[in-house]
RNA sequence: GUGGAUGUAGCUUAGUUGGUUAAAGCGCCAGUUUGUGGCACUGGAGACCGUGGGUUCGAGUCCCAUCUUCCACCCCA
């Protein structure tokens, strides 16, 4: 095909027969996070490369090899955003945002990018919804995180989803850490795979998992960060798990557990599901105290997660959750003859005015043909308008699910479609109880 | 970036050892019912067989390259 006619790689259109369900979760999320106080933040598709070369890590894999990055007309250095933690916390800090009440409580929805090769739960361009929570320190921040997260999941209706927790302490614990684990793997060395030979000089921690049965065996006798951690930090963990069993959150503690992003401390948790292939987190987030120092701000901490939404998506199919269904077409006009085509267009502007989706035929077609689409759009009612009914002012309303039709006048016709849909509506509610 | 699989109408597919105008179902449009949908029947539109090379008298079928899609690795949401 024509690269006119193809979307870019690892690109996907949200197709209208699909919308409604992203409406929908994506109106959860907003309205979850809006009762925890996390309000809405917009932020730029784009920012200056070097807030994300401070933030996410120069020696990141995302930043080396998965940017989308360019020069604009005025010669600066621009990036498609990888993620946006990155962009948020900038603007917080350029909008004075860490200078009002603490702690900043935000949430946010948008594209991603990622040059990356494309597979299951993994685009070019993909959504993230996530949270930043801005200048608290307390372990109770950690959990009020967390406990959000897994109310989103909850409230768009994932039935059954893991929360893996681990801490990867303070700068200061991991270095102690990773010489630890050094030591460790030099040992084993020869056993170990090519990959984790160079990830043992890269990052020590990426080891601990991998899915080669050989490496993983020697990761399970590694030493854990767990024991590593220095006593603020092992108190911190202690208190985030202790409120999360208050909660009655249910998690793991997987001491495997690292994030790919470097600025990262402390509590680091995931939501995993078995059910969509090998990219199975469907939420990374974490403490990141050293991060708004780190890009300028005032030094202050703050943790967030983000959610792949494509990821939660394929999770919610697999589970086979029934999502409400997009909003039918409460009454369609059909036309016959140029007066009622007029008419019909005054009648639905009339109606729509009202708040109810009414359609009408914009194809000139006869009324076989109307009558047909009418079905086909899931229309409650049909309204036949010729010219003896424009003449009379009365017309046959046809219910569709039923094939009743009843003699109706025109000028009434609100109320009637008014009376026929609260029917409709006292019936549903009737079922219900 | 590495590896494996895939690619024929909008969708799902058939296409026999290479041989004339590439077939079906669903969907779409129209008719059977000159003003009434769902069912049935009839007809129609719609495919440079992913793309570019090559082999051959002849390629949807064979070869090479390239791209897409899918899956895994790496990595991440």
């Amino acid at each position: 095909m024509a690269e006119i006619n193809r979307a870019v790689k690892g690109t996907n259109d949200i197709l209208p027969d699909n919308s409604h369900n992203w409406q929908f979760v994506e109106g959860k999320m907003l309205e979850t996070a809006n009762n925890y106080g996390f309000n809405e933040i917009r932020v730029p598709v784009f920012e200056h490369t070097e807030v994300f070369l401070r933030s996410v890590g120069d020696t990141t894999d995302v930043v080396q090899k998965e940017m989308y990055t360019f020069d604009d007309k005025g010669g600066r250095s621009i990036t498609l955003r990888p993620e946006l933690t990155a962009g948020v916390i900038r603007s917080a800090i350029e909008k004075g945002l860490v200078n009002n009440a603490l702690p900043v409580k935000v949430c946010y929805i948008g594209g991603c990018y990622r040059y990356e090769k494309p597979q299951a739960g993994r685009l070019r361009e993909f959504h993230q919804f996530g949270v930043e929570c801005i200048g608290a320190a307390s372990p109770n921040a950690d959990a009020e995180v967390i406990s959000l997260a897994r109310q989103v999941l909850e409230n768009i209706g994932i039935k059954k989803i893991s929360l893996e927790i681990n801490s990867i302490g303070c700068p200061l614990c991991r270095k102690n850490y990773h010489k630890a684990l050094k030591e460790y793997f030099e040992g084993k060395k020869a056993e170990l795979c090519g990959t984790c030979l160079d990830r043992l000089d890269r990052n020590p921690m990426r080891i601990l998992d991998c899915k080669s049965p050989i490496c993983s065996e020697i990761a399970s006798k590694a030493p854990v960060v767990l024991d590593y951690l220095c006593d603020d930090c092992r108190d911190h963990f202690e208190k985030v798990k202790k409120n999360l069993d208050a909660m009655d959150i249910a998690y793991t503690v997987n001491p495997h557990i690292v994030r790919g992003l470097d600025y990262y401390t402390r509590t680091v948790f995931e939501f995993v599901s078995g059910d969509i292939g090998a990219q199975s987190t469907v939420c990374g987030g974490g403490r990141y105290d050293g991060l708004i120092g780190q890009m300028g701000g005032p030094s202050m901490a703050s943790l967030g997660f983000a959610m792949g939404i494509e990821r939660l998506m394929m999770v919610l199919e697999s589970q086979k959750v029934e999502l409400p269904e997009a909003k039918k077409t409460e009454l369609y006009i059909a036309p016959l003859g140029d007066t009622a085509v007029i008419k019909a267009s005054a009648l639905c502007n009339e109606l729509r005015r009202e708040g109810y989706k009414v359609e009408t035929d914009i194809c000139s077609r006869g009324l076989k043909a109307q009558m047909k689409y009418a079905n086909k759009i899931g229309a409650k009612f049909t309204l036949v308008l010729g010219d003896s009914e424009v003449e009379s002012g009365k017309a046959k309303l046809k219910n569709m699910a039923s094939g009743e039709e009843r003699e109706i006048e025109l000028s009434e016709l609100v109320e009637e479609l008014g009376e026929e849909i609260r029917k409709i509506i006292f019936e549903s509610i009737a079922e219900i109880f």
